[in-house]
DNA sequence: CGTTCCCTTGAGTAGTTTCAATACTTGTGG
DNA sequence: CCACAAGTATTGAAACTACTCAAGGGAACG
């Protein structure tokens, strides 16, 4: 359920325990739209899970070009939305629980990227049809699920503006960074550790350059002083420090929450 | 109309003329789910179009940040989704006739980049409530007004592939590759030449190199003897060898016109 | 007919890649 | 518990790609 020891103590908080009615869908769109919708409508979203699938680290959820007839929603871990080509491999996003890793399938029917787990995962998995059949019952279900993959096309161009404009190092601290506060609005964020199983080969898919420069940028990122990154997980004091670093601006993340995010924008 | 004459000769086409009943939304989902929509909900499509605005050339639609209770459907020319920084601009995406420029903020509420006219464009207006109370009613039209955003989503994650794998003469090659599948999709294609106001500044900003950088990556297709792009404009008999040159798959964009898109997932 | 914007070219610099070799971790079976 | 194997991380050197700065040429617009 949690993905550490501090975040078990964090679902024992007592805000976490009034959440309990919801073992498979607490975290969707939490810190965003989930403070609009009601009771009830959580209540449907949740029975919308029938199944829960563990998957094992590395192993694959769906396949590009499959048709898919179910889409799953993340439980716990970290999955990761990847496209092998004939010369390696490219990661066009992450995700985290609380996120519908292929909603998008839902209504393109087929998806066009693969997605495998990173670390051991656990996912809960929604048919098709019965999310149609919600989805015309109650309106604001279905915008809540058009509000997601949104979401995740907001996050793509964050990714495309990374790639067309900063250097290594900075997209590194920058998918840090966003990760930190995708944790943060679902509950899950540790103030000075980040712990996700990627490799600096992961690193190095996602940013698009070797996982040699990659080594060098994480250095340049702990020679700074401004993170430790070691088998995937980022350790730092100053997320402030890291976050100006990176030029992260979290409005593109639409949250709600605590931050104030919807303020923001420069 | 027309983008130029060769469009204006398609455009009067016997096919062409059958969809006269749509002047504003003929080509909204050309090419992709537009077949399976009933003629009556074209209709009711057609009929969201309040007004039409022409922009002129560079001038904004839409403001990163700005809330908006309305969208945009593009009739005719190129728009930019750019993001402007302290450091220069980024373009994150670029829309052809029939594209809703900014369907997204209906249910985001505020967009996180702007909407820039490249060249004189013209776009239709559809008020937001109008278009909440016709999903409403017709869950089909709903499902359409995802696929479209699903749509801008997919296309972001290939960019965001072609960021990270590709070099800059191949980016500007799938730049253009995409484009030309794209008016193919709404029947603006034309077989030698792809006429577009985009400045070598524009390409830089969509490709994440200098206008320098791109400047010799034009000179490279030329001298491969792919392509001539000249002011925007590119001119090649051999778009085979261009797609292949720029490992372009056009599955990505979900057509299912005359190319069987679909059919071609590797 | 000149101004302005856009494109082109050259030279030096910074960032990134490749190749190759060496260490460190983790998991497994003896 | 140790030894080994496989995967992962680190480092150096040389080559390449792309960037910046700077200056000159060309096309479009009024």
């Amino acid at each position: 359920m949690a993905c550490c020891t501090y975040c078990m103590g964090m679902l024992n908080a007592p805000n976490a325990l009034a959440e309990t009615d919801f073992p498979h869908t607490e975290h969707f769109l939490s810190g965003r739209l989930r403070k609009h919708l009601s009771r009830e409508d959580l209540h449907y979203i949740e029975d919308l899970v029938e199944d829960t699938l563990p998957i094992a680290s590395r192993d694959t959820l769906v396949e590009r070009g499959q048709r898919v007839d179910r889409s799953g929603i993340l439980l716990s871990g970290f999955m990761l939305r990847t496209i092998e080509t004939g010369d390696g491999r490219c990661i066009v996003g992450i995700d985290v629980p609380g996120d519908f890793v292929d909603l998008h399938g839902f209504a393109l029917k087929r998806l066009d990227h693969s997605v495998v787990a990173a670390g051991n995962v656990r996912v809960g998995l929604v048919q098709h049809p019965r999310l149609e059949q919600l989805m015309e019952e109650r309106p604001l279900i279905a915008r809540a699920m058009w509000f997601a993959t949104l979401l995740d096309a907001a996050i793509h161009r964050k990714w495309i503006q990374m790639l067309e404009q900063l250097d290594a190092p900075r997209r590194i601290a920058h998918i840090y960074c966003e990760l930190q506060t995708r944790l943060g609005l679902i509950g899950q964020a540790n103030p000075r550790v980040l712990r996700a199983p990627f490799t600096q080969q992961d690193l190095a898919d996602m940013c698009g350059v070797s996982s040699i420069h990659v080594n060098r940028a994480v250095s340049k990122l702990r020679n700074l002083g401004l993170a430790e990154i070691r088998r995937g997980t980022l350790y730092t004091n100053d997320w402030s420090a890291l976050r100006q670093y990176a030029q992260f601006d979290p409005s593109y993340l639409y949250g709600d929450g605590p931050l104030h995010l919807n303020e923001s924008w420069s």
